[in-house]
DNA sequence: CTAGGGTTAG
């Protein structure tokens, strides 16, 4: 009988590129011969560990990667490029996975890969990710232990004192950056102009719009276009914002989805709702297509009406179109049913969301969890409850104490006694609503050790 | 895919 001919290495490189799903990738990765025996190891390429740890990656496989960059490690005939580990330190951001992107950048030496300003600048944008200033501070003060700080580092940390609100430190920055010979790019105005919008400061946003052509000649493109709208609608000036559209339509600049979703949520927050849906006929015949966030756009108007049979219809529009609903969509339906006090709906559409294989986040479970509370049904949010916490994510303060005070009122102890069991186990639980609970058993005596031990620590 | 824009609650 004929042997099948062995895949080579080469090959094995372009059959990971053809294959879509990244279980059928893996396993072809680690058994790319299952037929024939293994008298030596199978030669592995650059490529082929680029290629695999990038599919992995985009499917959010990362104890996958893991076992992958252990491999690579061990095989020294290899000298990994540095963009890998870019790319899964930006894995590990988005996983909201700070210290394991640490980890990563400061094992790279093991893996014979040189650190530049960009796997630095891949951390101190993961740290971003996930909302750790403290860890991008402390990391921007030693940085020099590695590289010196570009363009792109500034950008980043320009972008930080944006998210937090504080324009006038993005400022000191960008001052900081001129002196020390690095030159602002469009990424930077692009950002600024973002935090001067989202602070509502819309009148110096133009001013720098203006500067930024002006004194540098670099000219504004549609990122810089779609803070700027969002700005004006945020501050009520829709016919600016209108405007706005308008001076891209003449220098010839392409709308995009972003630009005509905020433009179409903004008239519709407003209730414009003909010109609302002008523009969305208007994006179409553009060549425009809605995606997941136009959708969502809708979505939210059709729950705020409470029409949530035209939000279900677009729904099914979106998978007629190809387009996936995402978390996005699922929690604004959730909350407008719950809102309007059908929670059992909200409840059922939050089960078909996991069975079309879309993961609730924080927001799911806070949405669902007030929803029962404010309909008074505990047992229901108790569940919840146990389920949010056993993902690692904690119910709002004001929501634990209505909770809380509920069962109280109910005189409830028993499941009150459950809960305060899981939440003292999650370390989920503020000394105030300890201080409620407490107050409903009289006897301090008779309150288990784990919960003397956990008030005592709050 | 070293960095920037648009949609969710309160």
């Amino acid at each position: 009988m004929a042997a099948v001919k062995p895949i080579s290495p080469f090959r094995l490189s372009s059959l990971l590129r053809l294959q879509k799903d990244p279980n059928i990738a893996l396993q072809l990765f680690q058994n790319p011969n299952p037929t024939t025996q293994r008298s030596k190891p199978f030669r592995y390429t650059l490529l082929s560990y680029d290629l695999i740890i990038s599919k992995l990656g985009r499917a959010k496989m990362l104890d996958e990667i893991e076992q992958i960059l252990l491999q690579l490690k061990q095989d020294t005939r290899i000298i990994p490029k540095e963009i890998i580990f870019c790319n899964v330190i930006t894995y590990y951001g988005r996983a909201r996975l700070p210290s394991r992107a640490l980890q990563l950048f400061e094992e790279m030496p093991s893996f014979r890969c040189e650190r530049t300003i960009k796997s630095v600048n891949s951390l101190l944008n993961a740290f971003l990710k996930c909302r750790d200033f403290d860890k991008m501070r402390e990391f921007f003060v030693g940085i020099g232990k590695y590289a010196r700080p570009d363009t792109c580092s500034y950008n980043i940390l320009i972008h930080s004192c944006c998210v937090r609100g504080s324009v006038d430190h993005a400022w000191e920055l960008f001052d900081e950056m001129l002196k020390r010979g690095l030159c602002p790019n469009l990424v930077t105005f692009g950002t600024l102009i973002y935090g001067l919008c989202s602070s509502l400061r819309t009148k110096e946003a133009f001013k720098l719009k203006e500067d930024m052509v002006r004194v540098y000649g670099i000219w504004p493109n549609a990122h810089v276009y779609a803070s700027l709208i969002k700005g004006l609608c945020g501050v009520g000036e829709l016919s600016a914002a209108l405007t706005c559209k308008e001076e891209m339509v003449k220098t010839k600049m392409k709308l995009d989805s972003a630009i005509y979703s905020t433009l179409i949520d903004g008239l519709l927050k407003v209730g414009r709702k003909n010109e609302a849906f002008g523009l969305l006929e208007e994006m179409e015949s553009n060549g425009c297509k809605p995606d997941t966030v136009t959708f969502n756009v809708m979505i939210n108007w059709h729950c705020k009406n409470n029409d949530f049979e035209a939000a279900y219809r677009v729904l099914d529009e979106m998978a007629d179109k190809g387009c996936r609903p995402d978390v996005i969509s699922y929690n604004v339906i959730i909350g407008g049913l719950c809102r309007d006090e059908k929670i059992s709906e909200a409840n059922d559409l939050f089960d078909d969301m996991r069975r079309r294989g879309c993961v609730p986040d924080v927001l799911s479970y806070r949405i669902l969890f007030d929803g029962f509370c404010n309909g008074k049904q505990f047992k229901e949010a108790a569940f919840i409850l146990d389920e949010m916490l056993f993902h690692g994510y904690a119910p709002r303060c004001a929501s634990l104490h209505k909770f809380i005070n509920g069962l109280c009122d109910e005189g409830n102890s028993e499941l009150l006694w459950t809960v305060l069991n899981s939440l003292g186990q999650g370390n989920a639980i503020d000394s105030d609503s300890w201080g409620m609970a407490i107050s409903l058993f009289c006897n301090g005596d008779k309150l288990p050790a784990k919960l003397v031990d956990a008030l005592s620590t709050t």
